[in-house]
DNA sequence: TTTTTAAAAGAACGAACATTCATTTATATT
DNA sequence: AATATAAATGAATGTTCGTTCTTTTAAAAA
């Protein structure tokens, strides 16, 4: 039995991720990924079922390597600020080494594929996230408030910023760079507008 | 000569919202647009070049009504929070009562397409903000800071608000609904953030 | 070494694509 | 009423699409 190429395939996720942010889903086709990838266009449907099954099995992958990359190191148990702190820390460390993965994961939540991505992370994300906001609350860290408004107010800005800083423009002239310091910056706005 | 049927080419920019949207741009295609439309094929290039111009045309004409109804009553020289308020407002009002285009809006900005939508918008959009914190920071209303991180925390958790209430599901177990009084309670923390 | 089996390939399929062409239709002007 | 002209059409263009077919290739098992 001949033993398939762990290498060619993880060229193909590699060249599906590059096409699909550089030319979209609209310019995306099997075709143009097997040329890419130089394979033919029947070795895509030994890895993958069809198109459809290529785009949602890279973007749920991605998922994962997010969702485990935010919870490292992260403990339910620690004060508010703390916490909050390494959910940062891992957030941008996570986005700043895969740029290419985050913008296709932003792409595929505002397409069609929406739904297959999300579901399993935002509820491994609710379970563990609840406990830690249960805690800051008893403990008088923060307001009890609605789960939608504290993760608009503790983690928007911060994707905000990342978005601005890989789309290389701004809104002011010079071009907008993302540092640690403008980071921790933000986050200290952030604390001042959650913590009690 | 025979009149251009106004009326033809407004369905014609309704359904094709409605088809980007539902279907993705990966779905779109002049064809489907025709039929949906009541249309032969070869009228949409009557009023637009091509599939990119029709895009384009649609994603910049949000944009331009977007941004009139960002501004409408902001006064540059009115005080921070007051001002700030009137913003949000603004955007409130503009994506409750134009779901659609939003969430085209958005999808665009994760496009190809990206560059050419909001090219006109930012300029505009730091011309007359820039001059209202400029003020702002004079008055010692709010601590002089890098104008993307300002956007970050003052909007960004506005927009996914938004976004959580457009997407009908939410992070809890409960579909998340935005409101006024939610959306007032997040404005108080942003505000408590920004302001000296 | 031979057999077996899945990987991989290349050519091919009909369907759908963006766009254009030749023609018809409706209206404003003469 | 006749003419001029741009709107609108349906059919057709060649191209690319996703996917499958048949065949070849490579490696594990015999």
């Amino acid at each position: 039995m001949r033993i398939r190429d762990e290498h060619k395939e993880q060229i193909v996720k590699q060249k599906a991720l590059e096409l699909l942010v550089s030319q979209g889903f609209e310019g995306f086709s099997m075709q143009k990924l097997a040329r890419a990838a130089n394979v033919s266009p029947a070795t895509l449907y030994i890895y993958y079922r069809d198109k459809e099954d290529l785009v949602m099995s890279i973007g749920r992958e991605i998922g994962k390597q997010l969702n485990q990359a935010i919870f490292k190191g992260f403990n339910p148990e620690a004060a508010f600020e703390e916490g909050m702190r390494v959910q940062w820390r891992n957030r941008a460390n996570f986005m700043l080494s895969h740029e290419l993965e985050m913008t296709f994961y932003e792409q595929i939540k505002n397409s069609t594929f929406r739904e297959a991505v999300s579901a399993d992370i935002v509820a491994e994300f609710k379970e563990k996230m609840s406990i830690f906001m249960k805690n800051a609350i008893e403990k008088n860290e923060v307001k009890a408030m609605p789960i939608e408004v504290f993760w608009s107010v503790a983690y928007a800005p911060l994707y905000n910023l990342l978005r601005f800083h890989s789309e290389g423009k701004s809104i002011g002239g010079r071009p907008f760079v993302f540092s640690e310091e403008i980071m921790w910056q933000t986050f200290d706005l952030v604390m001042k507008a959650l913590k009690n």
